[in-house]
DNA sequence: TCCCTCTAGTTTTTT
DNA sequence: ACTAGAGGGA
């Protein structure tokens, strides 16, 4: 560490502060100078958590309480972080410049990569995301057979994640294993061998590195008090999503500092205690959390952590935000009403003094195509009446439902942008090109080495593989070192030339990327060494030569990660490659959300989370999709699933819209869909129907199941909630026509807005204003306008019955009459 | 070793 | 509906 680790804060006179209280509500302003050993902040969705958490570091740092190096803040995301040191920095400057903001899983690399050589690693190591360690994994259930059990890898790969993140490892999970249960005993051997293969590579998985740190700091107690010593304040914001390993983390940084340490080394740096250095109190622990948000159980989250925090830490202050400054009132009822629905949770209701606001807008589509392009109209009319597109976001369970927005989307050229799905670094080409980053920064890693190995296509398959492997075995040589003696692994001589020429690439790299030590690579290495790799490899000319249409994308994917590199180069002038593999391994979904693009967000409600938009429309409000089917045998699952819910209604401000479909298509089989018992819970009079699943019913003509099943014995309309029609539309059971006993697939036909599965392409149609069309579901309309340039050309078109489209004439199934 | 065809599983959420 | 992976043939 090479930050000042001052004990006593330096006197000074204090700076006003008035700013920094200004504005606060008497909860807010408890929750920012309250000053204590542990403080729990129990903050209710838009409750103004980030700005009390904010103020609370900027006057810590303005009251000369503490250093910035003293101060430890931790967050979901790394976008989340950003924008923390930023508001930060907004209120006292450079002060804040050296405080420590950043996700757990951050935080504890940069701890690991410091003492990472305590242990077996070296400073070098490499982190597996979960594709990497999902490779891994599958190779070893096949080397042990462990399939024979049942075991899929997906299966094993959560199991080891799930022992992890209750701090079991491997030799652990050994020691008290029923060794007589051969399926348990074959899982112990995988997950050891999975260990070792780690190690190995000098490699951590994500659940590692919470995980081994927190092992570090029980094994090695003085280098735990250098973190201690240092870290006078932390700060842990979503903390109901922390799961034991985090909390246990979170345990050893506060834990109190014994006396009398010696000498010690850490981080490559001496530090001298005095003889009887005094006992040192635990660092101060503020957690800030809303049970009533915690969504990520399924991945090791306990919600315990935050409804036992008070007896945790005795003589903890809890501060309760329960004013709301984000959302209309009715918005608000609404939330309130579905998250009361749980029971076992403590009271709370958000409120707020802005009015009702709108009421929340229902509409159910015949089929989930139905239900985008009403989606997407609203959002055309939302963004004529003049919110920006960027605050507006579209959410879903599951990003497969995606799709079908994104088709309507285009179509309807509304300008989108998914965040998640596949994602940038999760394509084949990408992986492809960081491992061979790897390769050259973690020479140890041979995963990365056998998956460069054979791309672009060298003629090297399994079988040069193994004979790699095993010359190393036999010599006690990493992988990497096989690959410069290729004469002797005994392979033909078109292979050995193949090896050579690996090999020599590789070195290339290295001598551009790690000059020897001391020297430091010029800002523009990674850039320049990634280049270097992908052109003399034959990476780039095996796509460029290729027929493959798809691999003119994967080229720009590839130039996209080199700009990423000098972008990373710019941003940090002393990047190393190291650093780089690091940034990209630990960005998440939300990371780049890109406010600025002027495109509505579309994501799942888990990435909503601590996310809020002007209009939000939450889609697929179906059971079997919210609450998901899954989740129905699961613990607790529906009462996540109703957090999911909770937390996605109050992401919005003014404007929220609830959709369903009547149908949805599934493993491309179409199925009927219910209203999610969700709905229900809302009182009907705040939701303004346009069109409910009544009207689905008796307009459309399809006898629902959705209906069917879920009549309450008083008929809609009960206590609370039910799916009251906009007007004298209501829906009433017994009106049903007697056509509504249609097969399914009779009116399926007449459902509007399919969308055929290959995408259409009009060539170079020109249209001008003035020009009659006709549309395959919208009719006749009259041309308005055309925008935009060549693929990207939208016509406005006034449609004669289906009103004001814009359509992308590229791909829109039109006609010119 | 490569390429083609067939099959099976997929879609819960993610650092 | 789609895709990754397996398996068989060249």
């Amino acid at each position: 560490m090479t930050d000042n680790v001052l004990l006593v804060p330096p006197a000074g006179e204090p700076t006003p502060d008035a700013d920094l209280l200004a504005g606060l509500n008497p909860q807010q302003l408890e929750a920012v100078t309250h000053r204590g050993q542990a403080l729990l902040i129990v903050a209710g969705a838009g409750s103004g958590k980030t700005s009390v958490l904010t103020r609370r570091i900027a006057l810590l740092l303005r009251r000369r309480e503490a250093w910035p190096s003293q101060i430890l803040a931790i967050t979901f995301t790394n976008k989340a972080a950003g924008e923390m040191r930023e508001r930060v920095g907004q209120l006292v400057g450079d002060a804040s410049r050296g405080m420590w903001i950043s996700t757990f899983h951050s935080a504890c690399v940069r701890i690991l990569r410091n003492e990472a050589q305590q242990f077996g690693f070296t400073k070098a190591f490499t982190i597996y995301d979960s594709g990497d360690s999902r490779a891994l994994i599958k190779r070893l259930v096949k080397e042990f057979q462990a399939d024979s059990y049942g075991f899929t890898p997906a299966a094993v790969q959560s199991k080891i994640s799930k022992h992890k993140n209750e701090l079991l490892d491997a030799e652990g999970f050994a020691r008290q294993a029923n060794l007589a249960d051969p399926a348990e005993r074959v899982f112990s051997e995988v997950f050891q061998a999975y260990q070792r293969e780690l190690q190995k590579a000098n490699a951590f998985d994500f659940d590692d590195l919470i995980g081994q740190t927190v092992f570090l700091f029980r094994a090695f107690p003085h280098i735990a008090d250098v973190y201690r010593r240092r870290f006078r304040h932390i700060l842990v914001d979503e903390y109901q999503d922390t799961n034991h390993a985090q909390y246990a983390l979170i345990h050893e940084l506060t834990r109190p500092v014994a006396g009398n340490a010696e000498p010690y080394s850490a981080g490559g740096m001496m530090i001298f205690e005095p003889e009887s250095a005094p006992e040192l109190d635990g660092a101060s622990l503020t957690v800030v959390g809303d049970s009533d948000q915690s969504i990520y159980a399924f991945r090791g989250a306990d919600i315990r952590n935050i409804s036992e925090f008070e007896r945790d830490f005795p003589g903890a202050k809890v501060v309760l935000l329960e004013q709301n400054y984000r959302s209309s009132q009715n918005i608000l009822t609404a939330a309130n009403a579905v998250i009361s629905n749980n029971f076992d949770r403590k009271e709370k209701k958000l409120w707020s003094d802005r009015g009702d606001g709108d009421k929340i807008i229902g509409f159910t589509g015949y089929s989930q195509h139905d239900e985008a392009q009403f989606v997407a109209d609203e959002i055309e009319a939302i963004h004529r009446a003049g919110t920006p597109y960027s605050e507006m976001a579209v959410f879903y369970r599951t990003n497969s439902q995606s799709r079908a927005l994104e088709e309507i989307f285009i179509r309807s050229a509304v300008p989108y942008k998914i965040m998640g799905g596949t994602k940038f670094y999760e394509r084949a080409e990408i992986k492809d090109a960081l491992a061979y980053l790897v390769a050259v920064a973690n020479p140890a890693d041979s995963m990365a080495l056998r998956r460069i190995l054979n791309k672009p296509r060298r003629g090297i398959g399994d079988v040069t593989e193994t004979a790699i492997a095993r010359f190393a075995d036999d010599q006690g040589i990493t992988f990497r070192e096989a690959l410069s003696r290729p004469a002797e692994l005994g392979v033909g001589p078109k292979l050995q030339a193949a090896i050579a020429q690996l090999d020599e690439t590789l070195t290339a790299a290295s001598v551009l990327m790690l000059p020897p030590s001391g020297e430091l690579a010029p800002p523009t290495a990674v850039a320049e060494g990634l280049t270097l790799l992908l052109t003399q490899s034959g990476y780039f000319e095996s796509l460029r030569a290729s027929r493959d249409p798809q691999d003119e994308a994967r080229l720009e994917n590839l130039d996209e990660l080199v700009a990423v590199a000098r972008e990373f180069a710019r941003n940090n002038p002393e990047g190393t490659v190291i650093d780089f593999l690091t940034e990209v391994a630990l960005v998440s979904d939300a990371d780049d959300l890109d406010d600025s693009s002027g495109s509505v967000s579309l994501m799942t409600m888990h990435t909503a989370k601590g996310l809020e938009y002007d209009a939000v429309f939450v889609t697929g409000v179906e059971e079997d999709l919210i609450p998901h089917r899954i989740s129905a045998g699961e613990p607790g699952g529906p009462q996540e699933e109703r957090r999911l819910f909770y937390v996605g209604i109050t992401r919005a401000r003014k404007r929220l819209h609830l959709s369903l479909a009547m149908t949805r298509a599934q493993f491309g089989e179409i199925s009927a869909a219910m209203p999610s018992r969700f709905l229900q819970e809302i009182p009907a009079h705040i939701i303004d129907w346009r069109q409910s699943p009544g009207d689905v019913n008796s307009r459309g003509g399809t006898q629902s199941r959705a209906l069917n099943g879920r009549r309450p014995g008083g008929g809609y309309g009960g206590s609370g909630g039910g799916f009251g029609g906009s007007g004298s539309d209501r829906f009433a059971p017994r009106e049903l026509p007697k056509s509504s006993l249609k097969p399914l697939s009779t009116s399926m036909d007449r459902f509007p807005n399919r969308v055929p599965a290959k995408v259409r392409d009009n060539g170079d149609l020109e249209l001008a204003a003035g020009d009659r069309i006709r549309h395959d579901d919208f009719g006749e309309g009259r041309v308005d306008a055309v925008t935009g340039e060549g693929a990207k050309r939208i016509a406005h078109v006034r449609f004669d019955t289906a009103g004001l489209k814009k359509l992308l004439i590229k791909i829109a199934p039109i006609q010119k009459l």
